[in-house]
RNA sequence: GGACGAUUAGCUCAGUUGGUUAGAGCGCUACAUUGACAUUGUAGAGGUCACAGGUUCGAAUCCUGUAUCGUCCACCA
């Protein structure tokens, strides 16, 4: 490092050049690496908008662990790329057309203007996305950049699909589904987001003549009831079950409701009997079906279309309404016949969807659906028994396929999630995505024919399904559609680790796994580390709407990316939510810079040309042992951390050493030390060994002072320092060196000495005599304000002095006590120790703690009693 | 309604199998003025570990319950 490096670290005008650096060395790309395979796919992001800082969390979070794996020796691929967002997407861009003044985009604009909006939308979105990954210094294989919209993807939903579909997995069938009238599609129930709102909650009978009085929130669909439900058991209703009555609600035809039975309706709640709209109510066309299945039908009313507004089923009054409207007329003819009971105010829970926003209807329709509970041919498992079976005891019962997910707790959930799986519905009536592999015609004789495969059939009239599928089913496979390099999936699936943040558990991680056990018969990954969410300093989620987003480009451009690596990287639990703070993002920036000066001092401190001699273990201080035990630490428990995905406490580790430890202590002790050699050898080796375990973390800065410094290869492709390298040192010297000065500096301040005052210190040191003598320079120069010091075993203790006890040693600084404050500290300390004495005397005349207690923990109390009694009779002498 | 978390210094949070006087950063108080770094240094104040029981020689840590907050799930019509 030459003389004119600048005093303090400039992020912005090193990064680019260093990121151009290491894409050009090639290091990025796993081919160019040899040794073990270790893979993290990028959970890609949505090409809805630009990145948030929940993503820069992410981005330092895989980066980390891949930069410690590639150190690591291992054949590392971090694999980037993005997600189409189908639903996401489209709702996205169909806003922003509406905003510019298009109305009805579809519409007005068509099939395939719309989607021509859209790819544009996307691939801008795309590239703004691809240049904050690199912006915040994530090291993937840019070679290997995927799509989930793209060629080789597309291939594989489709061979996916028709697979699935030979295998009976995957159906078309008539079912109740969640429709969002103002998307105009279905989504699947993972894609609602619950919402508590207000609700009446009435209670009626369909006619002055009908026995059962039933409750509902929903007055306009009863419309289309064809059925009441009550309990098997209920012997209120008994006489009724099975009798089918005919009322008239002013739907276009009288009803047929039928009195059956299910054991899920509850007998306590409300009149024990339940209304049973088969068409918009997902539970009462499970009823449906099985009164279909028993023999027993019940009839199947839609009275809501696709629109949202009532069908002609519901009869003329209603015809052509809005649900609300309907509502509100039903109540008041209800009323007007004198059939409503009660009418009360509860809060109910109503499902909405997640990206259009509004309050989805339930709706009979034909749709796609995955069956999660058919046996697979040949497998003898469901798509549910294989997913948890990765969880529970790994795949195909083999330990070594199990997904272990971090932190554990987030088991448990999954398993209760789990068994709650049901069918999963596939399509959806948006453009903008893979769009289903199936084509129908009417054959000669008019009957209607399918045909499902990977590409068109041949022949005339047929026409392809005009839904798309859901964005799920192509990043589910994501793990592997990835790997189409020839060779890649052998050696890189299943891949090492998966992070992910807990709000998508379920809608990501279990569609990975149900697709990779069931497509390539092996887990997904093996790892998967689950992080909370990023908040701002009030603890409020980052949203648009609420005008508290952070850029992280932003934040970089002040404060530098290694910076809010390492704020983010430093402050977050496994599983837990954090808040992000400007305070911490410049705690980062000083330690970044920290870090950049004592680089830049110990390059100005040592000669290059000594660095491969051989260190002389002779020279070594008392400091330099403690430097080098503290190191080889260090060392080992960064590494440790890392492979317990400990990432914050690894970083805090760090931040300690190098502030703290290697710093303030030893940095300044070398600066009084005379074997300058030895020293600038030592510090080169405990510099180079520091940048490295900084290197995942703070990326830049390391890679920049090591360029500086030692002009070789890339710190990027450096190897993990070693504990072998250390010498194993045990050695607590320094430490008793560190424990007299602060208590010098500590008395001097309690007895407000000036700062520029020199005092003189007579030490009687026992049987450290010989340590305190040869470290005796450290003690005058460091902050102490001494110059004159004088050594002995043992003597007459001087009058007027200050007086300070560090275990047998005595220390008494003379010309500089001031009677009433140092009467006060000494009181101090006497009364903390004797109230430490009291506790721990305490603990050993405890009889049974004694008798039960390890003999170790008792021998550790008995010596820190005797240490603390020496002292007290000493602190107790001289006050006297 | 169910499940899972959280509650530790003024603020934000660590605390890995129960065992020194419970830690850090920021903030605060007093001091130091450039010596690699003022993006600095030195010293200090500040905590009944939400509450109540229990297990244990010993609990922030394990168990039970309560309160408050948060998240997810759910077919109370």
């Amino acid at each position: 490092m030459s003389k004119e490096i600048a005093k303090t670290y400039e992020p912005s005008s090193h990064e680019d050049e260093i990121y151009k650096k290491w894409e050009e060395s090639g290091f990025f790309n796993p081919d160019n690496l040899t040794g073990e395979p270790y893979s993290i796919m990028m959970p890609p992001p949505n090409v809805t908008g630009v990145l948030h800082l929940g993503h820069a969390l992410e981005n330092s979070l895989m980066d980390v662990m891949i930069r410690y794996q590639r150190m690591r020796g291992k054949k590392a691929l971090l694999l980037p790329g993005t997600d189409h967002a189908a639903v996401a997407t489209q709702a996205k861009v169909e806003k922003l057309l509406i905003e510019q003044g298009i109305k009805n985009p579809r519409e007005e604009l068509g099939r395939e203007k719309l989607l021509e909006k859209i790819r544009e939308y996307s691939e801008q979105s795309k590239a703004t996305i691809l240049t904050q990954i690199k912006k915040m210094g994530t090291s993937c294989d840019w070679s290997r950049l995927a799509y989930t919209f793209d060629e080789p993807r597309n291939k594989a939903v489709n061979e996916v699909f028709v697979r699935m579909y030979n295998d009976g997995l995957i159906y078309r069938g008539y079912r109740v589904v969640n429709w969002s009238v103002k998307g105009q599609s279905t989504c699947s129930d993972d894609e609602l987001v619950h919402v508590e709102r207000q609700a009446k909650l009435y209670t009626f009978k369909y006619g002055k003549d009908f026995p059962i009085t039933i409750a509902t929130t929903r007055p306009e669909t009863k419309l289309g009831d064809t059925a009441v439900a009550v309990n098997p058991n209920d012997e209120r209703y008994q006489e009724y079950i099975g009798k089918t009555y005919v009322v008239d609600v002013g739907a276009a035809k009288p009803l047929n409701i039928k009195i059956i039975t299910d054991e899920n309706v509850e007998m306590a709640f409300g009149t024990g009997a339940l209304g049973v709209t088969p068409a918009h109510s997902a539970v009462d066309f499970e009823m449906y079906e099985k009164q279909k299945a028993k023999g027993e039908p019940i009839e199947l009313i839609q009275v809501i279309g696709q629109d949202g507004k009532m069908t002609a089923a519901a009869g003329g009054n209603y015809v052509g309404l809005k649900v609300t409207e309907a509502r509100e007329k039903f109540v008041e003819w209800l009323k007007g016949e004198d059939l409503l009971e009660k009418e009360e105010d509860i809060t109910q829970s109503v499902g909405t969807s997640d990206r259009f926003g509004d309050v989805v209807e339930s709706l009979p329709m034909t749709q796609w659906f995955v069956d999660v509970n058919k046996k697979i041919p040949g497998k003898g498992k469901s798509l549910r028994e294989l997913i948890k079976e990765a969880v529970e005891i790994g795949h195909n019962n083999n330990p070594e396929q199990k997904i272990n997910i971090n932190p554990e707790r987030f088991e448990k959930v999954f398993f209760h999630w789990i068994n709650n799986l049901r069918d999963w519905c596939i399509s959806r009536q948006i453009w903008w995505g893979h769009r289903i592999p199936a084509w129908y015609k009417v054959n000669s004789k008019f009957e209607p024919e399918i045909y499902v495969g990977e590409t068109p059939p041949s022949g005339e009239g047929w026409l392809q399904d005009e839904d798309t599928l859901d964005t799920w089913f192509s990043s589910g496979m994501w793990t592997f559609s990835t790997l189409n390099k020839s060779g890649d999936a052998e050696m890189f699936h299943p891949t090492s680790w998966m992070q992910m943040g807990y709000e998508i558990l379920f809608l990501w991680m279990v569609r990975m796994i149900l697709m990779s056990t069931y497509v390539r018969d092996e887990i997904p990954f093996k790892d998967v580390y689950i992080h909370g969410m990023l908040r701002d300093e009030k603890g409020e989620k980052f949203s648009k709407s609420k005008g508290n987003n952070i850029d992280p480009l932003e934040v970089i451009e002040k404060y530098g990316t290694d910076a809010l690596r390492f704020s983010l990287l430093n402050s977050i639990a496994p599983g837990n939510d954090a808040r992000f703070y400007f305070e911490k993002v410049e705690g980062a920036r000083n330690l970044v810079n920290k870090l950049w000066n004592i680089s830049r001092y110990i390059s100005g401190n040592s000669n290059q040309n000594e660095l491969d001699k051989e260190i002389d273990s002779k020279q070594f201080t008392a400091s330099d042992i403690w430097i080098l035990s503290k190191m080889k630490n260090l060392i080992s428990e960064v590494t440790d951390d890392f492979e317990k995905f400990q990432f914050s406490q690894a970083s805090e580790k760090l931040r300690i050493f190098t502030w703290d430890d290697l710093a303030d202590w030893y940095l300044e002790a070398a600066k009084f030390e005379d074997n300058k050699e030895t020293k600038g050898q030592l510090l080169t080796k405990i510099n180079k060994d520091l940048l490295k375990l900084w290197h995942p973390f703070i990326p830049f800065v390391t890679e920049v002072i090591w360029h500086e410094m030692f002009n070789g290869e890339l710190l990027l492709a450096g190897k993990w320092p070693k504990t072998d390298n250390y010498e194993s040192l045990k050695e607590e010297k320094f430490e008793l060196i560190k424990d007299v000065i602060t208590s010098i500096r500590n008395a001097r301040s309690e007895n407000k000495v000036e700062p520029a005052k020199k005092i003189k210190a007579v030490i009687f040191a026992g049987s450290h005599m010989e340590l305190i003598k040869s470290q005796s320079k450290l003690i005058i120069n460091l902050r102490t304000g001494i110059e004159e010091i004088e050594i002995l075993a043992k003597g007459d203790k001087p009058d007027n002095a200050i007086f300070i006890t560090v275990g047998e040693i005595e220390i008494y600084l003379l010309g500089a006590r001031d009677e009433a404050k140092e009467k006060i500290r000494l009181t101090k300390e006497i009364e903390n120790l004797e109230k430490q004495i009291k506790i721990v005397e305490g603990k050993l005349n405890n009889q049974e703690f004694v008798e039960r207690a390890p003999a170790a923990i008792i021998e550790k109390e008995k010596a820190k009693l005797a240490g603390w009694q020496i002292e007290l009779e000493k602190l107790k002498n001289i006050s006297e």
